[in-house]
DNA sequence: ATACGTGATGAAAAATATGCAGCACGTTGC
DNA sequence: GCAACGTGCTGCATATTTTTCATCACGTAT
């Protein structure tokens, strides 16, 4: 697509904050790319950009302009897979911001799957918090969101919402394993192993706690949820997990040597897990058939939402 | 608009159902408009174009394309005007770092009005002191700093400058109450009210007494004005303001029972409140219209710098 | 048949974009 | 305080792309 490579250009100006790194990125030289902004700008009438002392940085109108460019080429995109599709095959690159709970079974699994079926799609996919997935949406870094416990956010049209309870997890060994349900308060007495502050279902558990009046003390915290798991088995510290994020089979669970038991819903209610995309954008065709499958997938296997 | 002169084209000869007729209308060659065709026909790998005896017809990817193209065309002009909007003040957001002095009579009414005026205007108002707003506005988290007695910094570049003589505020009961102009020696036996001391005003204060030998000694001190005014009604305490910082008519300030004094010159001379920027930036547009305005009211009502 | 219109193509000409070397300006690190 | 680095920008020579001109091949209409 000859006709919008400037627009590429500038978006990757934009995100560089530098002329030279994004002529990097681009593979060519400083000048070249240099003259393409310095002639947009006399398109318009108007500097894209401000020049400071170590780069660029985008103006007002830059800012109104990158909007525009941004929406352009994930436009221009879809209308290529859009073509594609006339001609038979379906193909597409699609773009997934995950939380970590999608990351470990249920993304793996499904891209498995659905690049078996349809070879010539292509995924990228890229792992970030509850507040990061807004903004990638945003500047179209990515297409589709899978959050736990979504930050409110105008930006955010939620797709798919898949109710989700909490479970305890802890090694085969652990006096609790085998419980069918626990209550909260019998797990506040041994070390527990926690997700980040900042975490969808760490935010969950904190509230709950919170407004027992108590707080909670993680032994070990990190953002890494297999991390925590692998911190369960040579002693009594428990675990927290979402079902998403758990083999679909007990059995492989038990493998591992280890249990998971339901919260009580009287402690914590299910939390959801959120499939959304940027509010009014529409996806290009490859995404949105993958949300479909990705629908069918978690309804069939957590029930209607 | 370079960038998109081929879709213009593509549109010219969905529209005219012939290459040579489209080239025409154009002023330019068929063959030159037949190469920009085929170009594109090859950066999609189909054809948009269904080529028949006497001209060309759109394909099925052709409606597809064509109708994308529109939409684009007509966005870039939305884009254009807005960005000509930028350029007439009516758009922007603008940052701005100011004392206290600024924010409590000047900028709330300045905003309402601009705001009233360009309703697409919005802004973000941050206080700091005087030491951080050169930082605010090294970094570009503001676009204007307002000090009163700015710290004399290369990067700050002062656009306005507005004296501003001292005034003392007391209450409308208090003896000193009505003189038309008071020396600061009558000051200083009754309870203060000051600013803390990396304050412009209480600056000029502790330099002007301490030359005499002196110390101020604050009763209550608080980096809050409107806390100070507080504190003077049903006392002899006394307190010190800028002009900038008064309703700008007096019966306002009667009406808190409060009155203010300006401070001979000869005891205290007039500092300096500074609206300035980073040097050897280019503001954005909107943010160096507010200026002017800034300047035209700061001029009409304090006399020229 | 002839005349006209269509899109497509080859080679030359014109216009445009690119790369290189270097400038001026700021920041950073020693 | 000074050198090294990184930034955007510019003049000039070079590539590359685009446009033009002169055709061709095909289909229709007269």
């Amino acid at each position: 697509m000859r006709h919008l490579i400037t627009l590429k250009y500038i978006d990757a100006v934009a995100r560089a904050g530098s002329i030279r790194k994004a002529a990097d990125k681009m593979s060519i030289t400083s000048t070249a790319l240099n003259r393409r902004v310095l002639a947009m700008e006399e398109d318009l009438g108007v500097s894209i950009f401000e020049r400071i002392p170590n780069g660029v940085r985008l103006s007002t109108a830059g800012e109104l302009l990158i909007k525009h460019i941004r929406a352009q080429l994930s436009d221009i995109e879809r209308i290529q897979t859009q073509i594609a599709d006339l001609k038979g095959v379906r193909r597409g690159h699609i773009k997934i911001a995950s939380g970590q709970a999608a990351m470990t079974e249920l993304l793996p699994e499904l891209l498995t799957d659905y690049r078996h079926q349809y070879p010539a799609v292509t995924f990228e996919v890229m792992v970030c918090n509850r507040h990061d997935s807004e903004k990638l949406l945003a500047d179209y870094s990515a297409d589709i969101a899978i959050v736990f416990e979504t930050v409110k956010h105008v930006h955010f049209h939620s797709l798919i919402d898949i109710p989700q309870q909490p479970h305890v997890v802890c090694s085969a060994a652990h006096e609790l394993s085998g419980l069918d349900t626990i209550r909260l308060s019998q797990c506040l007495d041994f070390p527990l192993a926690l997700p980040t502050p900042n975490n969808g279902l760490r935010l969950m558990l904190d509230r709950v706690v919170h407004k027992n009046g108590g707080i909670l003390s993680p032994s070990i915290q990190s953002d890494n949820y297999d991390f925590l798991n692998r911190c369960l088995c040579d002693n009594n510290t428990l675990s927290f997990q979402l079902p998403i994020a758990m083999p679909s089979d007990r059995a492989s669970l038990q493998d591992k040597g280890l249990c998971a038991i339901p919260i009580d819903r009287r402690d914590v209610p299910a939390g959801y897990l959120s499939v959304g995309q940027l509010r009014g954008r529409t996806l290009p065709v490859a995404a949105a058939r993958f949300i479909d499958t990705l629908a069918n997938v978690l309804e069939t296997r957590f029930g209607s939402a």
